[in-house]
DNA sequence: CAATCCTGCATTGTATACAATTATGTGTCC
DNA sequence: GGACACATAATTGTATACAATGCAGGATTG
C-alpha cells in the first residue's frame, strides 16, 4: 500500500516536503531561482528546520535545488549547457525504454496511460498548463517504469523533473502544441507491441520537445549578468 | 584542486564523510550489509550525528547506503535484479559515451587515463584488490567526464559505485583477471579518436564484466533468508 | 518447556539552542 | 554626493537535548 502523499496526523516527513516542493517546481508555481529560505519553509510546513534541510538536501541530489554553502537554497536555474546535456541524455534513455516498454506493456498499463492523457487535457482545457506539464512528465515516467528497469526509470525521473525547469527558462512562445497528439500515438504503439514504433516516435517526440526550447547562445556581451539576475 | 578527504583543522564537513564512505565502500573495506549507526561515526569523525546524517542520506540517494525509517542506515545490498537493471543501465549508456569521448579525448585525457591504468596495475601488484576496483572505476567515469556530458557522467558515476556493491556480492572466483588489457585497448581506441571501435570495446568489455558476475536466481526455496540475514 | 508479554536499553527522529557566516543599513570621510 | 567601513540583523551550519521507536533479555503463564 502506497502511503498517502501529505497526512495530517503525524507531522509530515521530509520526503512529504520534499514531494510538496518537487511538485510545485514542475507546475512552475516555484520559479527557478526563487530562494528557499529555511525558516520560512519550516513555518509553513510546521516543521523544524532540520525536517526542511533534509528535504531540501535531498532536492539537491536530483538538481531541482541548488544549494550553496552558507548561502543557502534556491530553485535550480539550468545553463544552457545543463539544459542541452538533459536532453540529449532523454534523447539516450528513453528511445530504447519504450522500446523495452512497447514488449512489456500490459492492458491496465494502456488504460492508466490513457488516463494520464485525459488528465493531461482536462488540466490544459482547465488553463492550468502547469499541471499539465507535470501530468506530461508523469507519462514519461509511467513509460519508464513500464519497462521494468527500475535505475532507468529513476534517472529518467530526474531528467523529467529537471526538463520541467528547463522548460519554465527555456520555452519559446511560438512554438504551439506540439505533442497534441505525440503521445496518443505513443500509446497506440505500446499498445501494439510494435517496439521499433515505439521507439521511433519517442524519438521524434523528444526532438520536437527539444526543438521547441530556444538553447541558442545568448548574451554574449555580458554573460555574468542574467547569472547574477537569477539569484 | 580537490578537497581532501579527512582534514583536521577545520572539522570534515559532511561531503568529506560521505566521500570518505563512498571510499570505503568502492574498496570493499565495508561490505554490503554492513551497519552504519550514527552515534559511532558521529566519534570516529568527531562530528555530531547531524552531519552523519546529511552523509548517509547523501549516500542514499545514490543507493551505496540502505535507510529504513526508525531501523538507520547500512551498506546496501543490491538485489539480483537490481545488479541486473544497474548492468543493463551501464550497457546502455556507457558505450554511447566512449564513442563520445573519442571525438574529444585531448593528449591530456589519455595520459590521465594511462596513469590510472598503471596505478591499478600497481594497486593490483601491492595485492590490493579493493583499491584497484576503485580505481577501475575513476577509469569508466573518466571516459565520462572527457565525453563531456555532465548529466550522464553523473548516472555513470552512480552507477560504477553500485558495480562496486554488486561485485562484492557476486564476483565469480573463476573469472579470472578479465581486464588486463581491456582498459589499454580502449584508450589506444581513444587516442586514434576511433569512435565504432571505442564504442565496441566498451560494450565488450561491461558484456566481459557482466558475465564474470553469478546473477543467477537461487536459494528458490528459501527466498527471506538471505534478505533476513543481510541486515 | 515453549510461547508471550513486559520492561529496560539502545538507536533513531525531531526540535531547539548556539556558533559562524552573510547580508543590510547607517554613519563617516573624502 | 559617492564610496568605504563598521555595526547590526538575518540566515545558515552545527551541536545538543528531548521524544519516539525498535530491540533484547528476562519473567510469567499456560
Amino acid at each position: 500500500m502506497t502511503r498517502n502523499t501529505v497526512s495530517s496526523p503525524p507531522p509530515p516527513a521530509s520526503d512529504s516536503i520534499a514531494q510538496a516542493l518537487s511538485l510545485a517546481i514542475h507546475e512552475h508555481r516555484l520559479a527557478p531561482g526563487t530562494k528557499l529560505g529555511e525558516g520560512e519553509l519550516a513555518e509553513i510546513y510546521g516543521v523544524s528546520r532540520t525536517v526542511i534541510r533534509a528535504a531540501l538536501q535531498s532536492l539537491s541530489h536530483t538538481k531541482l535545488v541548488d544549494i550553496r554553502r552558507n548561502k543557502g537554497a534556491s530553485v535550480a536555474s539550468p545553463s544552457l549547457k545543463e539544459a542541452r546535456d538533459v536532453f540529449e541524455a532523454r534523447e539516450l534513455l528513453e528511445p530504447r525504454t519504450a522500446r523495452s516498454a512497447a514488449a512489456r506493456a500490459t492492458a491496465s498499463d494502456i488504460a492508466l496511460l490513457e488516463r494520464h492523457i485525459s488528465d493531461e487535457h482536462a488540466a490544459l482545457d482547465a488553463s492550468d498548463p502547469g499541471r499539465a506539464l507535470y501530468l506530461s512528465g508523469l507519462f514519461h515516467n509511467e513509460i519508464a517504469r513500464i519497462a521494468d528497469q527500475t535505475t532507468i526509470a529513476g534517472f529518467i525521473e530526474t531528467l523529467v523533473a529537471r526538463s520541467s525547469l528547463i522548460i519554465a527558462l527555456y520555452w519559446r512562445r511560438e512554438a504551439a502544441l506540439c505533442e497534441k497528439h505525440a503521445h496518443h500515438a505513443l500509446v497506440r504503439a505500446l499498445a501494439d507491441h510494435d517496439a521499433t514504433q515505439a521507439e521511433a516516435l519517442m524519438r521524434s517526440h523528444l526532438v520536437d520537445l527539444h526543438s521547441a526550447l530556444d538553447l541558442r547562445e545568448r548574451n554574449a556581451r555580458a554573460p555574468s549578468l542574467k547569472a547574477a539576475l537569477s539569484q
